[in-house]
DNA sequence: ACCCCGGTATGATTGCTGTCAGGTCCATGT
DNA sequence: ACATGGACCTGACAGCAATCATACCGGGGT
């Protein structure tokens, strides 16, 4: 069973959030620890001129602020983007249950190691110059196969480009796969 | 005493590598947990068309891998692209402590969780799309200061831009933060 | 059958950044 | 005193993508 599944077992309190609601905010004390049912939930810290940086964009099936386990009071906002629902679960029965059983430690920290993974790989993406490059990057971690119809627009963000310069890049690829083959750097 | 002197307890075994060596590559059974002293290790990933992804960039004080201690075998390879040294310390030893010790466990799991943080941070800021969003995003992580001359080679490439472009952002500040506040993107 | 909407597609324009190329300053070694 | 190298700085140019605009298409609702 997944890791999200064995949390979701520590006799949750299911919560709901309108979107725009807070879950929590920066300075409040941990109590629980909350699993992404539905809708989606930013980690946001704000900054002195207004804007705002996300830290965190938690798609459903996803454990949110893992960081704050192990913390005192949260580091920064929370809000619900859009209608969302989650399993909130006692921050200090996950860590009973984690300085007690090591099998489930260890669960935990391999979450976080593939999180990790996946994370450094993404920023390793988003720092490739051109759509093309990001593409294949894309391509080179998921089996060298296109992303599905349908699809499109979330690899666009998850790549860091606009929509259009996707298509375009696909497009390319249709037409011009026999006459070029080039490989940049 | 933090993590990493923590875990070079565990009688290390000392190892240099020469600039593109391998300290392992793919397939390769998991023997070895690596803490780099001096130099830069890179965990890379090889494509089908010779073009190489790279998943960590293993600064001097760094846990390379950190996957790796629950992991059999390597999903990459490892390279140094500088002359490195390595503690190496024993896997199995790792999981003993880390399964016996749940401080320990602890630590280890915040380690990740807080690796996994910058990590995120860093790929939302290189989601941005100018070097002003860039450099805003990067100053309100550390504290709104500019980041200190000798180290704007090293934000540059943290932020995703060349050292120009940078150079030039932090002349526009200098010089034009009186006359416009806010420029439209 | 019709409308509506979101995803797909592509042209045109604009603007930012990467790159190259030159130059200054300063700490270090000789 | 001089040379060297590294970081800093700025001008010029080219290239790529963001954006705006338009259009097509297919599915769901009525």
């Amino acid at each position: 069973m997944s890791l999200f599944d064995r949390l979701r077992r520590l006799s949750p309190t299911e919560r709901e959030f309108d979107a725009g609601a807070l879950l929590f905010r920066r300075g409040d004390e941990v109590s629980m620890l909350h699993l992404v049912l539905d809708g989606e939930a930013h980690l946001v810290r704000h900054r002195a001129d207004g804007g705002r940086l996300v830290l965190q964009r938690a798609a459903p099936k996803t454990i949110l602020a893992e960081a704050s386990v192990f913390s005192e009071r949260y580091h920064c906002d929370c809000v619900a983007v859009v209608p969302t629902r989650t399993h909130a679960v006692g921050r200090e029965a996950v860590r009973a249950l984690l300085a007690e059983d090591s099998a489930l430690a260890e669960s935990w920290a391999l979450h976080l190691a593939h999180e990790l993974q996946t994370t450094r790989l993404r920023a390793e993406i988003l720092s490739l110059r051109t759509v093309r490059e990001r593409l294949d990057a894309w391509m080179a971690w998921n089996g060298d196969r296109l992303p599905p119809r349908g699809t499109w627009n979330m690899i666009a963000s998850e790549i860091g480009t606009s929509p259009e310069a996707l298509y375009r890049e696909l497009a390319r690829r249709r037409k011009g796969r026999r006459e070029r083959s080039d490989g940049g750097a």
